[in-house]
DNA sequence: ATGTCGTTGCTCCAACGA
């Protein structure tokens, strides 16, 4: 079985090349993030016609998450419990769902925007509220994987120069600590291989040509319980998908499992 | 040189978030 996470930055501008990777790809699960589009309006007549059922939480202009999956979606829900929200506003952020043998979560953690901001205290919030919410089902003997944009680096390995990130998010003591609280919860980090390069970054800014000088982050992890990192055969992150006119800002993260 | 992209709205550019 292979199973995807990849932040699409508006499921309506990257659709053709949604469609078209997850045919090229053979994914049978994907989490998205970003899909930036009104519940409503969300393309699922394309993609039930590739064969994928959809399960999405989106409200309009901004976050929106949702799986798709050709091996079946049950016992979906649809945000975080105890999601402290931002501003007022609970935010759609988090999914899960069953997928034939494996249940998944995709997530799009806030970004933080400055250390301080109160944005940045709402994500660390946020992972808190996450930590509690999956603890349950690390511990379980289900294959179990939290999939997304966490919008953290978890090492210093993970961004293309420690030095460029000082005083940034991404990259803080807090921002980790909340990965390691999860990882000691029970979930492993499944870091995938890069095609190319030493490292294997997900994201590459639009701007100051990012990508083509390789300044990337590894930001869009796979966490998973140990049944779960026990079934991995591969992982890799599909740099391919980052080239071109009409790409995402981030690559899918691919792993293929002995489910 | 913020070498970009995507969205929304009192739109055809500006503001915002990333």
């Amino acid at each position: 079985m292979r199973i995807a996470t990849w932040n699409v930055n508006s499921i309506t501008a990257r659709l053709p090349r949604l469609l078209a990777w997850l045919e090229s790809s053979g994914t049978d699960v994907l989490c998205l993030q970003e899909a930036k589009v009104a519940e409503d309006q969300f393309p699922i007549e394309p993609l039930r016609e590739l064969g994928y059922e959809a399960a999405v939480h989106a409200t309009g202009r901004w976050n929106g998450v949702a799986v798709l999956s050709r091996v079946g979606i049950e016992d979906v829900v649809k945000g975080l419990p105890g999601d402290p929200g931002y501003d007022g506003a609970v935010e759609p952020r988090a999914l899960s769902a069953t997928c034939g043998p494996v249940r998944v979560w995709s997530v799009y953690v806030p970004n933080g925007r400055e250390v301080g901001h109160p944005h940045y205290v709402y994500k660390l919030e946020w992972f808190e509220a996450l930590r509690a919410a999956v603890a349950g089902d690390a511990q379980g003997s289900r294959p179990f994987a939290v999939l997304g944009d966490y919008n953290v680096a978890p090492t210093d390995d993970d961004v293309f120069d420690a030095s460029a990130f000082e005083g940034s998010t991404h990259v803080t003591p807090a921002e980790r600590a909340a990965l390691t609280a999860l990882r000691e919860a029970g979930l492993a980090d499944v870091v995938p291989r890069p095609l190319k390069y030493d490292q294997p970054f997900t994201y590459w800014d639009y701007r100051q040509l990012a990508f083509p000088k390789n300044r990337g982050m590894r930001i869009d992890l796979v966490y998973g319980n140990a049944p779960f990192a026990q079934a991995v055969k591969d992982a890799y992150v599909d740099r391919e998908e980052r080239k071109g006119k009409g790409a995402s800002d981030h690559a899918p993260v691919v792993v293929d499992l002995d489910v």
